[in-house]
DNA sequence: CATTCATCCTGCTGGC
DNA sequence: TGCCAGCAGGATGAAT
């Protein structure tokens, strides 16, 4: 659901309300989330961290809590105690109240040392809003594959915080079609793709965003990249560079988008 | 290495 | 109206 941009709205959002803050306690509702109340209760907030899709709540001590949103997870802050449909968490704070909620139940929570989480942090791809993206790393990653530009953008362990939607946005501005082999790419697609990758993923982080079904800010507002998409969830719809219908295709059991006349083979 | 498929979950939509 | 198939911003692990 929430891939690097929303992921990064959150963490702005959060930043405000959880930094310097004591969490007073946790009310964990769903036994699948691995924190115990003990883990975190009196811990102090002293900075928040993301890598890809994933978020980490860095203690005073140094440990911290992992949080990924999974499809449909979200945060609420809200200044009474609520009890909330999905609500798998909450959080209480010296100064109101977070809850966690996720209908799906793909989201995770994890308490982890500084050691674990440093594990956790090396085990995903460059982020490519980081300072770590670099076109010499970047093209690094191409060596020795062959798989499909799509599942390229999309695997976390090459690059982290592309999903679904933002990977058939960067593949049309790119016009590079998604099932060419990253082995078949040219010198200039691959400089094209290195560019567009943070061009898409800025824009919807000024966009605040894509809400198309779940995906809300902690104050229950939507984002508004959803308006600004040219590929994603348009089948037969007119490519507004060309005129050609869009088309869907599977790769690896999900729906990708692409227009067929902009992006070659 | 890479693909394909199943699995973890729940809810919504569209077609019949 | 009711039912069922298929779909959904993700990740992982097994089998091939």
């Amino acid at each position: 659901m929430p891939e690097l941009p929303e992921v990064e709205i959150i963490k702005r959002e959060l930043t405000l309300v959880l930094v310097d803050q004591q969490i007073v306690s946790l009310e964990i509702i769903d036994p699948k989330l691995k924190v115990k109340p003990d883990d975190v209760g009196g811990k102090l907030i002293k900075n928040l961290i993301r890598k890809g899709k994933y978020l980490f709540w860095i203690f005073s001590d140094q440990s911290s809590l992992l949080v990924h949103l999974g499809m449909t997870g979200h945060f609420l802050y809200t200044s009474n105690r609520e009890h909330l449909p999905y609500q798998r968490a909450l959080i209480v704070l010296s100064e109101g109240y977070l809850s966690f909620c996720d209908s799906r139940r793909f989201g995770k929570m994890q308490y982890l040392t500084m050691t674990e989480r440093e594990k956790v942090m090396s085990s995903l791809g460059i982020d490519p809003l980081s300072e770590d993206y670099s076109w010499d790393r970047f093209e690094q990653l191409f060596k020795d594959k062959s798989l499909s530009v799509k599942n390229f953008l999309m695997n976390q362990k090459y690059l982290a915080g592309i999903g679904n939607i933002y990977a058939s946005e960067i593949l049309f501005l790119s016009a590079i079609h998604p099932e060419k082999r990253v082995s078949e790419l040219s010198l200039d697609e691959k400089r094209t793709l290195y560019s567009s990758i943070p061009v898409i993923l800025n824009r919807a982080i000024v966009c605040e965003g894509t809400t198309i079904r779940d995906y809300h800010h902690s104050d229950g507002s939507s984002g508004s990249f959803q308006y600004r998409l040219r590929v994603y969830n348009k089948e037969g719809v007119p490519c507004d560079v060309c005129g050609t219908e869009i088309r869907r295709l599977k790769i690896s059991q999900r729906s990708t988008y692409y227009c067929p006349n902009c992006q070659k083979r």
